[in-house]
RNA sequence: GCUGGUGUGGCUCAGGGGUAGAGCAGCGCACUCGUAAUGCGCAGGUCGACAGUUCGAAUCUGUCCACCAGCUCCA
């Protein structure tokens, strides 16, 4: 017998040679019929891995991300088979689990276009009626080589794994064998809805000099339902695309004129300003200053700040009175010219100077996405300076600030922990330390994180905040970066209480992250009926006939004198269609008058949250509304 | 940047070697209306740019530009 410990703590008694999923079984049979995979002393293994020893495990069902890794790993490796069954002659790569779903790609002579989905589909579903049982077993390196005699990305896998000494792992399903580290389901029969979503082409290893692959991505869920609601999800995002969103409600746009360089409109500069005037409040209240610093500086600075040894592919040049200048793509070197502004002493620490800082990157024309990925920016970016000893507070502080700013959307987020990338400046020890720094003031404040080893920037380890949306989907935002690089190559110092001078730590920060992607993420979110605080046109006014157009301009310029944005819309149209165009454009208060509300200075409210929001005193509505706004309600 | 696709009035789109089409939006007129589209009329485009083929190109070919889906990268 051994012990076995549950993932509650409990423990269990079982016979030694027990398989985890006779264990679910034992625990109970819906557990084991949902179960997809699971870990023994935390190494995520398959269901029929048997159990020697005394050990802690966890069952994985498709409810847990390693259920559905497994899941949709082995949707991939269904979709391999059956592109080999149609196409015989296919050669196969790699085919792994992603965030929603999976893909496989393969090398055809003619790529696969959307046509060829159904029908891949179609013997996908004949697979996992087949329920072929899916076993793992190992070979030598030679026998595997053997095995894929025909599939050269197949042997170079092979080769790499035998060079690294790693043991050559595949797995078997009915006449299909594939070389995969695993986990996967027991059997094909669970992966019952399946969508295959798209083929498009993908370089072998993300390398634009090796041959282009044709990729197939698809998705798969153990009930038709929990696939429908997915498929209905996409049509929803499809609906709220910022790209559309921001045409239809003018409030950004993208001109050949200047790709990947936004242009607001008016519209769109009323959310923006409306946002920043909120970021600036929080941060005021968090005790930051803020600075504004040059866009076009000399490239003595960005050689001094390493910015032109790591960065410089991606920045824009230029020449001032024949002195070679660069448009900043980052704010750092700026804040850290003002720091050494003046003779900072221990008394001034910490000092957190915010800038809203526009900065330019070249990225790649196939890149650009709306708001999203542009070439022109401006971060909240700020430059925290401080001792060492202050390091923990600083970071902590910083995380109630960004968690206190995207409370306010109703946006949630998660962390991630981004380590020492290969191409870095500095020694590995003050990395680590900088990395450990981040992590303890995480887990003193009981934030949970996970890790994603080598992607730091190139100065310092950092955390960055992914935000879910209104539809679950996770956008980078914002971001923490610990920096003991640039205070040394700028020689920061400040005085302590020994009299002497001592270089500050650095923290770089930005909470939206970008403004503009920050409000992309934001149409997206509230699918551009934003909240009443935000919204471009807050009140439309809608006069019934003409004989009321003289009543609603008077109320027109109340409201307008109590500062809420309205618009009185006397076209020689009919009410309905006014109330159309207004519930279109998602003004959130529609107020229609007409002889009642004339004589009673009233209006008849119509808000987008209930559309009959009552008749109400002209006082009333603005009162209301100024209590909605200054309230900042969602 | 690479692979594939797309580019026709402000917007959404049809057409396709023989002298540019619709709906919406805009403008004008009529209607004066009670909670999601009143009717009639008018105006608006050298069909992304540049070359080429042709008697003739928006349509075919090439190059470039932009956008879209991916790859890659990231705020």
């Amino acid at each position: 017998m051994i012990t076995v410990t549950l993932k509650d703590g409990s423990t269990k008694q079982c016979e030694a040679g027990m398989t985890l999923y006779e264990l679910a079984l034992d625990l109970g049979p819906r557990l084991a019929k949902a179960a997809c995979a699971g870990s023994v002393n935390g190494e995520n293994v398959d269901l029929r891995t048997a159990l020697t020893e005394d050990c802690t495990v966890e069952i994985f069902t498709f409810d847990t991300p390693e259920g559905k890794h497994a899941f949709w790993h082995s949707a991939s490796h269904v979709l391999a088979q059956a592109v080999l069954r149609l196409f015989p002659g296919a050669k196969f790569a790699i085919g792994p689990a992603i965030a929603n779903g999976f893909y496989y790609d393969f090398d055809m002579d003619t790529p696969f276009t959307a046509e060829d989905l159904p029908m891949i589909e179609e013997e996908m579903a004949r697979i996992v009626k087949e329920a072929l049982p899916i076993e793992q077993f190992h070979l030598s390196a030679n026998k595997a080589l053997e095995l894929f005699k025909n599939q050269p990305y197949k042997q170079e896998l092979i080769q790499k794994h035998a060079a690294a000494g790693e043991a050559i792992s595949l797995y078997r399903q009915g006449e299909f064998t594939d070389l995969c580290a695993g986990p996967h389901l027991m059997d094909t029969s669970p992966i019952r809805a399946i969508k295959l979503t798209s083929a498009t082409g993908a370089y072998w290893h993300g390398d634009s000099r090796l041959p282009m692959l044709s990729r197939i991505y698809g998705t798969a869920y153990p009930k038709q339902g929990e696939l429908d609601a997915y498929l209905a999800m996409l049509e929803e995002a499809k609906k709220r695309d910022h790209r559309k969103l921001g045409k239809e409600l003018e409030l950004f746009a993208l001109l050949d004129e200047g790709p990947g360089f936004p242009f607001f409109l008016p519209n769109g500069m009323v959310v923006r300003n409306n946002l920043l005037d909120y970021w600036r409040e929080v941060h005021h209240r968090y005790g930051y200053s803020e600075i504004a610093t040059p866009i076009v500086l000399n490239q003595e600075l960005w050689h001094r700040s390493g910015h032109w040894d790591h960065y410089k592919n991606n920045m824009y040049t230029t020449k001032v009175d024949e002195g070679d200048y660069a448009i900043k793509p980052m704010n750092c070197p700026g804040g850290m010219l003002v720091y050494k502004t003046k003779m900072h002493s221990y008394r001034d620490l910490p000092l957190r100077m915010a800038e809203l800082g526009l900065v330019h990157r070249h990225e790649m024309s196939g890149a650009l996405h709306g708001l999203m990925r542009v070439r022109a920016f401006t971060q909240d970016d700020a430059h925290i300076f401080m001792t060492p000893a202050q390091i923990k507070e600083e970071i902590i502080g910083v995380i109630n600030l960004f968690d206190e700013l995207y409370s306010r959307f109703g946006l949630a987020y998660n962390i991630e922990l981004s380590t020492m990338p290969d191409d870095h400046m500095g020694d590995e020890a003050v990395w680590r330390m900088a990395e450990a720094d981040l992590q303890e003031a995480m887990e003193s404040i009981g934030r949970t994180f996970t890790v994603n080893p080598g992607d730091g920037a190139f100065y310092g380890p950092k955390l960055d905040f992914h935000l879910l949306d209104a539809l679950g989907r996770t956008w980078q935002c914002g971001t923490v970066q610990l920096d003991f690089q640039m205070p040394e190559r700028f020689e920061l110092e400040y005085i302590a209480e020994d009299g002497k001078p001592h270089r500050p730590v650095m923290i770089h920060r930005a909470g939206l992250g970008s403004i503009e992607r920050f409000i992309g993420i934001l149409i997206e979110h509230f699918a551009g009926a934003f909240p009443t605080w935000l919204a471009p046109v807050q009140a439309k006014l809608v006069p019934i006939s003409e004989a009321h157009h003289e009543y609603a301009e008077r109320v027109r310029q109340q409201l307008d004198a109590a500062g809420i944005r309205v618009e009185n819309d006397t076209r020689n149209e009919k009410m309905n269609y006014k109330i159309r165009e207004a519930q279109l454009k998602k003004v959130p208060y529609i107020l229609v008058m007409g002889d009642k509300e004339m004589e009673a200075n009233t209006v008849a409210v119509r808000a987008r949250k209930e559309a009959n929001g009552g008749v109400k005193s002209v006082d009333d509505f603005i009162a209301m509304v100024q209590a909605e706004v200054a309230n900042r309600e969602l």
